[in-house]
DNA sequence: CCCCAGTCCTGCGGGC
DNA sequence: TGCCCGCAGGACTGGG
């Protein structure tokens, strides 16, 4: 499940890519459905064949390639996409691959297991509506505590719902949004507009310290093993996840409550009812590893 | 505008 | 052992 820390992992593995020369590109179409991709390939080839790749960016939970005529290539993960330059977990669900020339890396691959994911090209004005600030919150790495609460103060939505709401926060998916409520002492089920500008200030100083360290350990590769890097790696943060998925366990917290799983708009949120208070006051101080 | 439920897709695991 | 169903949650759409 691509969130922020595991689409900046992807970014980082294909830096190498800045530099090249797109020679061409190809759908992969198996036993599969094709994922979406927009234009259709042949529209899709002629426009990128011969463009430069000048930078690859990120923006939410998308890569960004930057093309020398200012089109830029999305790559959106969704659900099970990665983004290669070797190996894949297995040849049938390459999706797509663009080849390069004049750098370490003669192909880029867009590979996806459940197909949810998609590739697109854009204008730049394109782009500016698509996945501009009318669509997309500012990014939780670059938002500023004030902002956070400016943008999701007012609502009465529970905290960790909004959390996921990519037009006021991008970046943020199911499994960080519980890890930062959790080093919060957030309740998740507190509702936005009740909670005090400390426990914004908390809840942003615990998201940047929950996805920078995340972002240091690759991201996540949960039991299913779908998420890796760019060179087709696990991730590393599974291991020190505190209550993602940790139903039942110990609260590694306050060591005396166990953490519980609750259903938020049909998606599972794992919290610990001791250290996580709907109150204003915070019980028990859980460390930031 | 705000918010929620339904939709897409494949693989896996639980229940019978 | 095998089959079926429910579940996983990204982004988007439709409707209350």
């Amino acid at each position: 499940m691509p969130e922020l820390p595991e689409v900046e992992t992807m970014r980082r593995g294909i830096l190498q890519v800045v530099g090249a020369r797109i020679t061409g590109l190809e759908s992969l179409v198996g036993t599969y459905k094709p994922i979406s991709i927009k234009p259709k390939t042949a529209v899709f080839r002629r426009r990128v064949t011969g463009q430069t790749i000048v930078d690859v960016g990120r923006v939410g939970k998308r890569v960004v390639v930057k093309l020398s005529n200012d089109d830029v290539i999305i790559l959106e993960p969704r659900m099970t996409g990665l983004v290669l330059v070797a190996d894949p977990p297995n040849v049938e669900h390459l999706r797509l691959r663009i080849d390069l020339a004049g750098c370490p890396v003669k192909q880029l691959w867009f590979w996806d297991r459940r197909g949810l994911g998609s590739v697109y090209l854009l204008r730049p004005k394109e782009f500016a509506l698509r996945l501009g600030p009318d669509r997309l919150g500012p990014d939780a790495l670059q938002v500023d505590p004030v902002a956070l609460q400016e943008r999701l103060g007012s609502s009465r939505r529970e905290i960790k719902v909004a959390l996921l709401d990519q037009r006021a926060l991008a970046g943020v998916g199911n499994l960080y949004a519980s890890e930062i409520l959790h080093v919060a002492g957030v309740h998740p089920r507190k509702r936005c507009d009740r909670v005090s500008r400390k426990q914004w200030q908390r809840i942003h100083q615990a998201m940047e310290g929950v996805l920078l360290e995340a972002i240091e350990h690759e991201g996540s590769t949960l039991s299913d093993g779908t998420y890796r890097n760019a060179l087709n790696q696990s991730g590393g943060y599974q291991n020190l996840h505190r209550v993602y998925d940790r139903e039942g366990d110990l609260c590694p917290g306050c060591e005396s409550a166990s953490i519980r799983r609750i259903v938020q708009c049909q998606r599972s949120t794992f919290y610990c009812p001791h250290c996580q208070t709907r109150g204003t006051r915070r019980k028990v101080v859980g460390k930031p590893r």
